[in-house]
DNA sequence: TTTAATTAGTATCAAATGTTACTATTGTGG
DNA sequence: CCACAATAGTAACATTTGATACTAATTAAA
């Protein structure tokens, strides 16, 4: 069991305030006050009650998630724009699309426009699976925002866009 | 270049209001609209941006800097205190421990009213870099705090406050 | 006590991920 | 055209991470 913190530095004031952040250096952080981290942490749990719908019971990997969320929005689409859409790596959509075509949940051929590039889209298979993973992660997703008010939910989108914003 | 989406569902109100969640099931996701999503691409930049200064600067990973910053904490504290209080699992405190050690950063002995716990603390060098990286990350918090109000920052935390509760 | 069950921490192996570089194709400047 | 730069996607390698199981020590139970 854990004792108490040594020394816990006050950083309500940081955390809420706005002023010119030159307090003294070398004082003690509280991890748990620290919006890094804390945002980590609830990351992380969202992830891990969102991914149980379709890593347990599909067994995809969250890429491989995206992957096909993505797919499942336009007719048809290249790797490329799955990495620009999703803002991932195209290394890790390439392994998942990979994945994908060994589950025989997506389909890959070669783009008659421009031979280097690919269209993906999903199959029969892999649309089925994504309809019934859809209702399952919002009703997660519903689950977890119930825990607000609607006020704080709105609050809670208007900061995610000025932070998405702002660190683009 | 990315088109357009074939079919983008309005879920606006899905974000936004707190009511029985049986829309269609057969419905597409709008993978830039759901939470457990955007959030994960938040806490991914986020993320970059904190752990610059300690990556880059110091070659420490993410939970070898969680692990100092928790030491940092406590006056002498065990690897299982330290998996508890920052959220990972005792494989990764326990590797991250390891390269602490050959890196002098921090000293790990045997308990002594337990001998298969360890007590940890930092070395002075350890102390020292921790120092270093404080302010530092205070200040890259800060400087993505500072795209909020005042006002927006008390909802923020209020906000992180109940979803971990609810999530915990 | 002696035995069984639990706990702390680590080793080990498999899987996932990041990095770099490569092949094939297309675009571009001379 | 032609040479050269840029792009799409993948391969190959190194590193990190996750899962399981193990050793040693402690606690609980009979």
């Amino acid at each position: 069991m854990l004792v108490t913190p040594v020394t816990i530095v006050k950083r309500q004031e940081l955390f809420y305030s706005n002023s010119k952040m030159n307090k003294k250096t070398d004082e003690i952080l509280d991890l748990r006050q620290f919006f890094p981290y804390r945002l980590a942490v609830l990351e992380q749990r969202v992830g891990i009650a969102t991914s149980r719908h379709y890593r347990h019971d599909f067994d995809l990997s969250r890429v491989e998630w995206r992957v096909m969320a993505t797919l499942a929005m336009f007719d048809s689409i290249s790797a490329t724009d799955i990495c620009e859409f999703s803002h991932m790596a195209k290394m890790q959509v390439s392994r998942a699309i990979a994945r994908l075509k060994e589950k025989s949940l997506v389909i890959q051929k070669v783009s008659e426009s421009d031979h280097r590039a690919t269209q993906l889209s999903l199959t029969e298979d892999g649309q089925k699976i994504y309809r019934s993973i859809v209702p399952r992660v919002l009703q997660e997703e519903q689950a977890i925002l119930g825990y607000l008010s609607a006020s704080e939910r709105g609050q809670l989108q208007k900061i995610i866009d000025k932070l998405e914003d702002a660190l683009a």
